[in-house]
DNA sequence: CGAACACTTGACAGCCCTCAACGTGAGTGG
DNA sequence: CCACTCACGTTGAGGGCTGTCAAGTGTTCG
């Protein structure tokens, strides 16, 4: 029923049908930046010479590994992808869950490495952009050199989002309402959508046990907050949801 | 006696001595760009129309605030810069202490404004770099466009790195030892510092009460790691202190 | 010298983690 | 079709880390 939500836009949209190939992902992170007036075309051409399809992985297949060197970025085409440490007690520590139109990988740049591990949740499809080549044609294009930073910068403030002292309740409450608004965003719906990840996951994407991810959503249910069975999950009263998740999320 | 570390490196370093007055904090951000072959002199002139020089600060004072329309990033020059969010119960939410050569705003890219207050926590002093013209300049050089995305790959790693489910213990030793790397990078003593925030401060950085934080520095002079008298710290056992810590800090 | 502030120390409680057992759904092979 | 397996999720009991409250000490500065 809900699987669409795991394969989500695969379709390709013509941005230019002057007889050439030049296609965007509908979600593609960069597109906007050569949708806008004052790009020239040989520049599409160019983005679109660095940009390599990549997939399908399975699940549990990896995108990258810690420690590996760095020479691409990759947006998100389709499924989900969790960025992850392994602590030396071998607990896993989720940085994020990454779904279509998001880039990984940026946090590589420095250090020329990758500094944790990404792996398919679902079926995943990405694009893989040569950093090299990305950051000399951003040269070029004020507009994509402005779009990486806007894009990293955004990163800065993702990765100290869940960094307060939250509870348990605001954590599990920010984590669903952000995925809510983060599908709304790319077309879904925000009240109905399918979890791609584990409690587990979620569980340490949020620094909690997992049995302390499945008492809050259990009680959430029973305060009729929201319907979850299993990984499918309904959102009943997204305003007391908004309200729980306010400290974090701001606004 | 230790008052140095108050105001490190105010002094100029002549970088090009031709007659002009092209010059460097010892501790730029963004020296080694131009100190590196293949850049023009006409570059580092440009460069030096978008510096402005700022301060002195007095502590307390702000750098820039919460929502504010952001036009600008900031190298610290001399002192140290608490950025920090205030939620709606009053209480302060610490993103960071930022020491001399260290750049604040880079997450204020993304949304136009400043995400977060910035304070000065003694005399401090900033260069003011306009980002519009920063970002302009750093189209026509490569090493300072990259120089940038690494300074922000550089804070997405940085924002998560408090992120995981650490103890009170790993959480104080990563900080302390994370603050004598930073000095020690900077040409100060690893051993001997002073630490310019109050427990309080670091209490909000770290998730803690500022009495769990006064509690562990105790403990750890009780154990000899460490000797501290009021602000001045003295690292007395770094192996032990770099074993607590490897969890966060990643060696 | 007194007030304000920062820091310390102690007692207590609560949130959430740990450990353990059980339930449930999906896939498999007989 | 059904029993089995296995991973995942749920639920309960108990304890520990750390936050909260409170009081005391020390330092700075007017």
């Amino acid at each position: 029923m809900n699987t669409r939500a795991i394969f989500p836009q695969i379709d390709l949209t013509i941005v230019s049908d002057d007889g050439d190939d030049m296609k965007f992902c509908t979600t593609c992170a960069f597109s906007q930046v050569f949708l806008s007036e004052g790009v020239d075309k040989s520049a599409l051409r160019d983005f679109h010479l660095l940009v390599e399809h990549e997939g399908p992985f399975q699940p549990g297949d990896y995108v990258f590994r810690e420690g590996r060197p760095f020479n691409a970025i990759a947006a998100v085409r389709a499924g989900t992808v969790k960025t992850f440490l392994v602590d030396r007690h071998g607990r896993e520590q989720v940085h994020g869950f990454h779904l279509p139109g998001e880039i990984i990988g940026l946090n590589a740049i420095d250090g020329d490495r990758y500094p944790c591990n990404a792996v398919a949740l679902d079926t995943v499809m990405l694009c893989r952009f040569s950093f090299p080549k990305m950051a000399l044609l951003a040269s070029r294009l004020p507009k994509l050199q402005q779009h990486l930073f806007r894009l990293m910068s955004r990163d800065i403030g993702n990765a100290s989002m869940y960094a307060g002292d939250y509870s348990a309740d605001e954590r599990v409450a920010a984590f669903l309402l952000g995925l809510s608004r983060r599908l709304a965003a790319r077309g879904f719906s925000p009240l109905r959508f399918r979890l791609t990840m584990s409690r587990t996951d979620i569980a340490n994407y949020l620094r909690q046990a997992p049995e302390t991810v499945s008492r809050v959503l259990r009680r959430f249910e029973r305060d009729n907050l929201l319907s979850i069975k299993r990984r499918e999950v309904e959102i009943l009263d997204m305003s007391r949801l908004e309200a729980m998740a306010a400290s974090i999320l701001r606004n």
